[in-house]
DNA sequence: AAAACTCCTCTTTTT
DNA sequence: GAGGAGTTTT
């Protein structure tokens, strides 16, 4: 294409954004603006009338399937060989540029990524030796990596913490998972931004090397990034520098994975003299969709305001149906659905039904059922989390990186081999003492002779295994897969469904480079999805982010659902659930409609519902309201939880505090009323106990 | 290795 | 109130 096309069909806004290439770069995009157009276009612009190499321009995405699309995207629009460019994921290219350089901080070029299930197996290991609380992993390990995320380190953590030993021993569980994924020389997924962030500040000639390297940066989803993130950004990008960034802090959605909108606001600030520039014209929806998308959005205080307008004026209004409950609902659904599809405008895969909450599907997915309407759930359970698919690539980052202790832990007795946790703790021992690998250990335990002979076999078995497989040079990764099966006897111990499923994981890999393939997988959450044909899409709201419908669905518009109840108490987070609602609104082309339930069950018991109090805030002559039932009591925004007809509790779970005879304690739960008001409280050293507030005598802290 | 048990979670989840 | 995962028991 040529330069002059290149901007032809852009709108002016879009052609001055493309334009300006000189200094930082703010651009705020709409839903539905043509963001990844721009930044698309403007990478091929950069190229073709600018004349940069490729291999300058630094184009950072979040996901896989954004990072691909911009490819693909760029390489249309100029036909030219990308091969060697520097477009992907964060993650991806901090994980590329740390294959080179990171020596200087400790860890091998060869060191293994551990996905969020590889961070939980360590974390648990590491509580269990401490003999903490094994089965709060979880909690552990999602507070461990925010604090990655935010680059605070164990030290300083502990020098803020709260000084009654909660703070204390997840500082002492933080300490040893960075040492532990050190010895392992292993990077979790936060260490990948943290350690280029890192690298940076110790070694400034390599920061300067890419600084120079990249003469522009593109950052796509801007809103999405966290501090890390934002630091790494800063390094790269300060200065003057080259950066555009495009984001909508209107679709900030992932506040709970450390994403903060405030890199939108800061922006200007940390980047001197930047730009700031609007794309607010809106190609996707309706105007009637947009006003009411707008309504909603607009009663958020702290956002950067935009007008949005669409070039599609008028539209149907959109449509909003109270049912009794859930299983209404959802016929309801379908029945719309049934009843739009055999006027015959729409095909099933023109329809969209969202929800909060992955619960929610179930319902729909039964009347869906009922109606004989194919569907599928967006997001469900992914190829790569399977177990045999784990373990396959477990055993490759063994025999890659043979410090790598938790694949070694992973693969050690699967298929059985009879060695069990007894064996495997004695050389845990053994290598905490040498400061060794698990499999140096286990290496030198079958040579000295330091374990019984039947023990022995078994492990020199193992070992035998993994440095056959080592010893050869293996150039494509299905031939290292196919190895592993067979020799390991993997095969022989699994179903012909898991075989089949390591054939596939064998064939995706088509015929690619061992190490490119090992990196791939580890940073990838899901197999491309294979095209559904004509069937309607179920999904959460966060899942439905980057797509659009002719006809979308939100289900459950109730207090409590969306927004969801855990939100109810901190402004922040009902401004995300309005954003979220925003994003499900704005992915609605034609036809956008609203449901919720007087009763649902939620969590084992049947609740009354009201309705969502962003429905208050819906101009009346947008929307046609239908009621099947009893007219909902339309919750006011200004009356945050005044109403509730159960007397407030005076603790929150995961609040703090102090019992006369029990010290500080975590409240895990509270329930029961009136005088039966009982809040479950966690001691630590002492453990869970449920106490009577009446009794309790507990003090706030 | 299967069965019984215990404990935990129960929001969203780009990498 | 169900499902998952781990542990203990047989």
């Amino acid at each position: 294409m040529s330069k002059e096309s290149l901007l032809e069909c852009l709108n002016p806004q879009q052609r001055e954004a493309l334009l300006y290439t000189e200094g930082p770069l703010l651009i705020l995009a709409c839903a539905g603006s043509g963001k990844t157009k721009v930044v698309a276009h403007k990478f091929a612009y950069l190229l073709k009338a600018k004349k940069f190499p490729a291999s300058s321009i630094l184009a950072l995405t979040f996901t896989n399937k954004a990072s691909k699309e911009m490819r693909e995207r760029v390489l249309s629009l100029t036909g030219k060989d990308i091969g060697d460019s520097w477009i992907g994921t964060f993650h991806s290219q901090c994980s590329r540029l740390l294959r080179k350089e990171i020596r200087p901080l400790g860890y091998k070029t060869d060191f293994s990524i551990y996905d969020e299930d590889d961070q939980c197996t360590l974390i648990r290991h590491i509580l269990r030796e401490f003999r903490f609380h094994e089965a709060l992993y979880k909690g552990v390990a999602a507070k461990i990596s925010s604090l990655k995320s935010s680059l605070i380190g164990p030290e300083e953590f502990l020098s803020t913490g709260d000084g009654f030993g909660f703070d204390e021993k997840l500082a002492k569980v933080y300490l040893r998972y960075q040492s532990e994924l050190k010895r392992c020389n292993a990077l979790d997924f936060d260490d990948l931004l943290g350690l280029t962030v890192t690298l940076f500040e110790k070694k400034p000639e390599i920061l300067e090397k890419y600084r120079e390297r990249f003469a522009y940066i593109l950052v796509d989803e801007f809103q999405d990034t966290n501090y890390a993130q934002y630091r790494l950004l800063r390094q790269l990008g300060s200065g003057g520098r080259n950066i555009s960034v495009v984001g909508d802090d209107d679709q900030s959605i992932y506040r709970f994975r450390g994403a903060d909108v405030n890199n939108v606001y800061r922006f200007e600030k940390d980047f001197p003299g930047a730009k700031v520039m609007r794309l607010e014209q809106n190609y996707r929806s309706t105007q009637n969709i947009l006003d009411v998308a707008y309504a909603v959005i607009s009663k958020n205080p702290t956002r950067k305001p935009k007008k949005l307008w669409s070039g599609r004026q008028g539209g149907e209004q959109v449509f909003h149906c109270w049912l009794a409950d859930e299983e209404e609902e959802a016929r309801h659904v379908a029945k719309t659905i049934k009843e739009l599809y055999l006027k015959g405008e729409y095909e099933f895969n023109d329809f969209a039904v969202l929800y909060r909450i992955n619960m929610q599907s179930r319902s729909v997915e039964e009347a869906l059922r009922d109606e004989a309407i194919p569907y599928h759930i967006v997001g469900a359970i992914s190829f790569y989390q399977r177990k045999e698919v784990k373990d396959i690539i477990a055993y490759m980052r063994l025999v890659l990186n043979r410090s790598d202790n938790v694949s070694l832990r992973r693969v050690v007795n699967s298929p059985p081999r009879g060695i069990g946790a007894a064996t495997l703790s004695k050389m845990e021992n053994e290598a905490k003492k040498k400061s060794l690998s698990l499999f140096e250990v286990i290496r030198s335990a079958v040579k000295a002779n330091g374990v019984t002979s039947a023990v022995k076999e078994k492990l020199e078995g193992f070992i035998q295994v993994i440095e056959q497989l080592a010893s050869r040079k293996y150039r494509t990764a299905a031939d290292l897969m196919r190895d592993i099966v067979e020799k390991s006897g993997y095969r022989e111990c699994v179903d012909v469904e898991r075989a089949e499923n390591i054939e596939a994981l064998i064939a995706s890999s088509h015929e690619t480079d061992l190490r490119d393939f090992i990196d791939r997988v580890s940073l990838f959450s899901g197999l491309d999805e294979p095209a559904k044909d004509k069937s309607v899409s179920l999904m959460t709201l966060h899942g439905a982010k980057g797509l659009e419908f002719p006809v979308v669905f939100i289900t459950g518009l109730e207090e409590g659902v969306l927004p969801y109840f855990k939100a109810l108490d901190n402004q922040d987070e009902v401004s995300e659930e309005r954003r979220l609602f925003y994003v499900g609104m704005t992915r609605a082309k034609e036809i956008l409609w609203f449901t919720g339930a007087s009763r649902r069950k939620l969590y084992a018991k049947f609740q009354d519902q009201q309705a969502s109090r962003f429905l208050a805030d819906i101009p009346k002559k947008c929307c046609c309201w239908i009621e099947k039932t009893k007219a909902p009591q339309v919750s006011r925004a200004v009356r945050p939880g005044s109403d509730s007809k159960k007397p407030a509790f005076p603790y929150v779970a995961g609040c703090r505090v102090r019992h006369p005879k029990w010290g500080v304690g975590v409240v895990r739960d509270c329930y029961g009323d009136g005088e039966e008001q009982k809040v479950m409280v966690n001691f630590p050293n002492i453990g869970i106990k449920k106490l009577v507030l009446r009794f309790a005598n507990l003090e706030k802290i």
